[in-house]
DNA sequence: GGGTGTATGTAGCCACACTACATATTTATA
DNA sequence: TATAAATATGTAGTGTGGCTACATACACCC
């Protein structure tokens, strides 16, 4: 039973994660404004969380790839650097409109649930 | 293709909402203090965000048939108000110990990126 | 040659929001 | 007294996406 708790748990905290993460990762490219790679996009999150959360690279590639084919971003190869290519992905004015929109719906949804909302952000 | 990115956003919308619902049920049922009927949740989404979203009944009775598994809430069925029985279901110390982990744990795994929560938060 | 860091990728699993439908009781209305 | 509407609960099946586990390849250092 205990361990059953926390396993959901663990599924609870992915669950949560869910969609979040996507849209996550649009709103990142907007903000960096120049394109990102997969690997650096990893390390942003990383860094950006302290360490707390380290995105693994089967969960960041294959978001990538859905994005790519809704038209939210689109990659290029480039093998300028050091080291192994890279694939460089910008979001899409259609990525910027999506993320607009399912951050509303979002809002919406969620509006009058400030008090729920707010034991989400306030520091411990 | 205009098609698909629709079809798309609303599932994100609904995976954004994955796991949120769970803990959302979590903590509505801990604010109330008191037991309370699927219905009545339902309704008081509806409510709380004026109808911008209400559950489906096949949204809302599944994850708390879920919640009982894990033993994070109890139900207990009454007929004595009028109407259809209802049952009652109230959050347990596991419960409320369950919630507060995983809003920890998201709190970790989002510490950073408040600029994104904050336009998660932001009147229109 | 072996180890580490950088960089990308895929097959398969699992959980859960949602659709669509079914059922039963009570109350309001015609 | 039918019958429609509101109340109340439920379940089978679908789609999706985060994640695990693994594989590949290049560059550099020892």
């Amino acid at each position: 039973m205990i361990n059953g708790n926390q396993k959901w748990r663990a599924n609870l905290g992915r669950e949560m994660r869910r969609g979040f993460l996507s849209v996550l990762l649009l709103w990142i490219l907007k903000k960096r404004g120049e394109p990102m790679y997969g690997y650096e996009i990893i390390q942003t999150i990383a860094k950006t969380t302290q360490g707390q959360w380290v995105p693994k690279a089967g969960t960041i590639y294959p978001i990538l790839r859905r994005l790519e084919s809704k038209g939210f971003v689109k990659s290029e190869w480039s093998s300028k650097s050091a080291g192994p290519s890279r694939r460089y992905y910008r979001i899409t004015p259609e990525g910027r409109e999506a993320e607009r929109r399912i951050l509303l719906e979002w809002k919406r949804h969620m509006s009058g649930f400030r008090d729920f909302l707010h034991d989400l952000l306030e520091v411990d």
